[in-house]
DNA sequence: TATTGTTATACTCTATAACTATA
DNA sequence: TATAGTTATAGAGTATAACAATA
């Protein structure tokens, strides 16, 4: 039976590879980010709060690209720990204005550098010019249109 | 705030980028295997019979990784679709033989074409050089150790 | 009527625990 | 005692449906 006929196996498949190498990832960055209190979800709600300044609630879920049921107990969660705030919008009282606190700033820092870290080391075997390429290469096939980040 | 200190967004964060375009591919893939009755699950599994000709339930999952409960109902999809058989091993009556069918090695061959053709296309905009470097850049962070494939 | 936040519910996927039969 | 297959159950994760407050 030539090659080219022969079904892939699981170890040669695409998909497997990236689920493997994407679980890889996620197993490495919740070791990193398990001492800061949150994980990467929590993280990413901080990450861009920080970008946007305050958001509501769905605007975040839309960011994010989960429901915003989802977003509930995620913010439940951040603001239990005290790292954001919600406040009602004064414009738009169905509105939560949800905000870093200084101790979510401060977390943010934290945990995101051990994130970077994480992610850091995960790509070393490869090399910085082909780890570079490799990220190029996801853009395109994840749909990112941006030219450059 | 300088470039390096800005906390990264969802959209540039490697494990996001992998999750999206696993996500990305295994749509694509299940569109492409619908016509041919089978999940990526399924797939494998008919892929890993035809390489090992017969195999126990217990070595099925774990060649595929997934646990022998898991294994029971998807051995089952299959056995009612009449692509595989499952019968006693005469020398280990506790262990089921399990094989493809005829029709399991039809569908294989059909199915398999089917997900080659969705990864193909997949990675078409890549170009065939940078395709096959993305490849190898998973397979050593997925923790594959295979010289080559 | 439509939207926001919320809760309750359901669904998917998969693993753990427990049972039967075989070894 | 231990293993293979099976079943029942539970947990994580996330979505859908329904409700109250507000627009």
């Amino acid at each position: 039976m030539p090659d080219h006929d022969r079904p892939s196996l699981p170890e040669d498949r695409l998909g497997q590879l990236l689920k493997r190498a994407q679980a890889k990832l996620a197993r490495a960055s919740a070791e990193a980010l398990a001492p800061h209190g949150v994980d990467g979800h929590e993280l990413t709600v901080l990450a861009v709060l920080s970008d946007a300044a305050s958001l509501s609630q769905v605007e975040m879920a839309g960011r994010i690209g989960v429901d915003r049921t989802t977003m509930v107990a995620l913010i439940d969660g951040l603001e239990d720990q005290g790292l954001v705030a919600r406040r009602r919008s004064p414009w738009d009282r169905r509105k939560n204005i949800v905000e870093l606190t200084v101790a979510g700033q401060d977390c943010l820092s934290r945990a995101e550098q051990a994130r970077r870290g994480a992610e850091r080391r995960f790509l070393a075997p490869l090399g910085e010019e082909t780890a570079a390429s490799l990220v190029r290469a996801l853009r395109v096939l994840a749909g990112e249109e941006r030219a450059h980040g």
